[in-house]
DNA sequence: GTGACATTGAGACTCAGTCTCAGTCTCAAC
DNA sequence: GTTGAGACTGAGACTGAGTCTCAATGTCAC
């Protein structure tokens, strides 16, 4: 916990950039609670917890966050960035539940393997990976079941 | 080439819909020329052609033609769409490069494989898989390798 | 303290994508 | 061939995530 205070200060440093009230407070807020989450999310939690920070520093630390590698980016088609923190299981994959927007996440390192071997053959330096895996969670499909044999009944 | 016309055509006819002029035109310029290309860039394309449609009504012809699987949508992070025709090699992944912006593509069955035991074992159901991998194309490695040999020379 | 420069929040702005609405077209029923 | 239900269209208003600007403020080295 005390470990991305450490990482940010010193990137900081690095760049010659303050670790700064507003700064921190997002930082801890972030480390504090949330998993996947997206900017505006944040905000309004910040808001909530009575320590606002304005919409321009939020995006701006969340960049800072992601350049020192403390944060990771990710897209699921819905016009919005989620975030989530880097420190957990690296290059796992993510699971969308298009009913009710869910996240979760598995880990399979055959996987990371075999899209290294394939960027390789391409020619393709790679920087990172995403593997995402769209369609119905077990809740929803249990729930999707219930409500149909319900109208056959 | 006539397939998709007819795909498209059967599809509208199922929804009570009809295969109009400005849709039309849309299916021919998309299935006559692009790959991977943006709302914009076709919505500019028609304009182009002399053969403008709006924009409204382009991206309404999109959603169509992704309902009815002639379309797939990818996401890159650049807030965004991209689409490509559904009609190519299945459950391909993209390798998208940083620095220049292009997209390439592979194909391995192998990925699928796994992928579908994954989400099986996650008891999700899974309507599709994306697989990005992000990076650095061979171009823009080897300008990149010629420029720092230079400067260093 | 002073100057160079980093930092901030408010709100203007951008840009992809969606929505609204009035006018038009299609087609089947009469 | 007229009519009515409802599909279709383009112009442009709107939304919402994210970026940019700018004037006021904070930080630090000297
Ligand atoms: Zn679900
Ligand atoms: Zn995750
Ligand atoms: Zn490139
Ligand atoms: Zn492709």
């Amino acid at each position: 916990m005390g470990d991305e205070v450490q990482i940010f200060e010193e990137y900081l440093k690095k760049h010659a950039l303050h670790l700064t009230a507003p700064r921190e407070t997002v930082l801890r807020t972030i480390f504090g609670t949330h998993e996947h989450f997206t900017a505006d999310d944040l905000i309004a939690h910040l808001g909530r917890a009575g320590t606002p920070v304005s919409k321009a520093t939020v995006y701006r630390t969340l960049a800072l966050l992601s350049e020192c590698n403390l944060l990771i980016e990710h897209d699921f088609g819905q016009g919005k960035k989620y975030y989530e923190h880097a420190s957990e299981l690296q290059h796992h994959g993510h699971l969308y539940c298009s009913d009710c927007g869910r996240i979760s996440e598995f880990y399979d390192p055959k996987l990371n393997g075999l899209q290294e071997k394939i960027a390789r053959q391409e020619g393709f330096d790679p920087t990172h990976f995403v593997v995402k895996i769209y369609g119905r969670c077990a809740d929803c499909t249990a729930k999707r079941n219930r409500r149909e044999a319900e109208s056959t009944a």
